[in-house]
DNA sequence: CGTCTTTGACCAGCGC
DNA sequence: GCGCTGGTCAAAGACG
């Protein structure tokens, strides 16, 4: 997969990679579940790229900090520059957030999307059960927490609308699925079972 | 009736 | 100890 863009955060950060690939339209035909199984972009094969998709992806593999300057407060730090009591407030507020973010035990890998779309709820392919939903300082939406209906899948996501571009839905999947894709298995198996009376000739 | 969403309560960790 | 904040739980209700 190419690199296309490498922001000064994930510059900071080398264990990230941004992409922020060309037009507005997440593609449909998406593999999710390939994508979301090889968390490193550099073993993502090139037809598993995102090309078409407006699709801002921010990969998180051990230094989990960078999920906090990716959301709505570090947008909003930039824009308070005018008064230098703000800021150290801000400062202050981040540390904290900062803090509470790192002692966030080691997980599973973390991996973030940011998608142009009126959808809050993405249509990855996998089913998902919210348990949770909370607002968000600094944010005019709120978050919303997801888990993986799969008994033995342990793989949840958290859902926000940027309010900096209320058009850009920011999905953070944590955690890698350990079941195939429900919907694509749907769709392959009618194609397998054909191939399969096929080969018998 | 099973599945899913909603939402207030609760908890943990940190700074003050 | 208290307040703040993000994450999770669980009861109640909605829905097909």
């Amino acid at each position: 997969m190419e690199k296309q863009e490498m922001t000064p955060a994930a510059a900071a950060h080398p264990t990230n990679y941004v992409f922020t690939p060309q037009t507005p339209q997440m593609p449909s035909d998406m593999d999710w579940s390939f994508f979301l199984s090889h968390p490193d972009p550099e073993q993502v094969p090139s037809q598993y790229e995102m090309p078409s998709a407006s699709v801002t992806t921010t990969l998180v593999s051990e230094d989990q900090t960078k999920i906090s300057n990716c959301d709505d407060h570090d947008h909003l730090k930039e824009e308070e520059d005018e008064e230098e009591e703000e800021e150290e407030q801000d400062r202050n507020k981040e540390k904290r957030r900062a803090s509470r973010v790192s002692r966030r035990k080691a997980g599973p890998p973390r991996v973030e999307f940011q998608t142009k779309s009126s959808e809050d709820l993405l249509d990855d392919g996998y089913r998902w059960r919210k348990y949770g939903q909370k607002s968000v300082k600094n944010s005019l939406f709120p978050r919303s927490y997801y888990r993986c209906t799969h008994h033995t899948c342990n793989v949840k996501k958290q859902v926000q609308r940027l309010s900096r571009d209320t058009s850009i839905v920011v999905t953070t999947y944590e955690g890698i699925h350990n079941h195939p894709c429900e919907q694509i298995m749907e769709t392959l198996s009618p194609l397998l079972k054909q191939m399969q009376f096929l080969a018998q000739f």
